[in-house]
DNA sequence: CGTTCATATGAACGTCTATTCATATCTTAT
DNA sequence: ATAAGATATGAATAGACGTTCATATGAACG
């Protein structure tokens, strides 16, 4: 268990996204173009971070707005960075 | 970056060698029969925890000692287990 | 030195994963 | 109803990854 989650955070164009959203919320468009990666690309992102439950999604008109529902996912996020900026000077690359 | 920390993180039997590991030290043999995991799996595992600059091997006698240098880790794996536990029951399974 | 214990390494294999391309779906506006 | 905008979906592909098996390495000890 956990598996799901971790393998989830482990792709960097996903965590991308969640930095991206951050605590605000976006539609698949503006974060294909903030990120410059392709639309079918990130739609296909989204719903992986979607069915973790990462992330909810609201119809508003033509657009898909997506939102961070566990905001904790943030901090762990930096909690990581932490650590993995840590292990750079270590003869670690 | 961080990708390769999370992708580390990413699979079940680096996770519960760190645990098993946790604050002491083990070798690998030791490793190997407490989680009932093939001597050469563990040690490809060992391998890549150790690249990442997640443990530290100490030669003593013929054995080779593992030890957690970043305990960091373990309260990320803690906090984690947390956020994940919070995402069971919204859904996505 | 040869043997045994403890571990590392490399090749090989199947499986999972990220990405791309093409297309379908759904919504609003004309 | 048709068209255009916005997004989702499915197939296909290439590359990465985890595991296993067989073998190599290294240390201690007779």
């Amino acid at each position: 268990m956990n598996d799901r989650l971790f393998k989830c955070l482990g792709d960097q164009n996903r965590r991308r996204i969640l930095y991206c959203i951050g605590r605000g919320e976006m539609c698949v468009d503006d974060i294909s173009t903030c990120l410059e990666l392709e639309q079918s690309l990130v739609s296909h992102h989204l719903r992986e971070l979607l069915e973790c439950g990462l992330l909810e999604r609201e119809r508003r008109g033509k657009k898909n707005i997506y939102r961070v529902t566990k905001t904790q996912v943030l901090t762990l996020l930096e909690s990581a960075k932490e650590l993995g900026d840590s292990l750079k000077g270590c003869g670690c690359e």
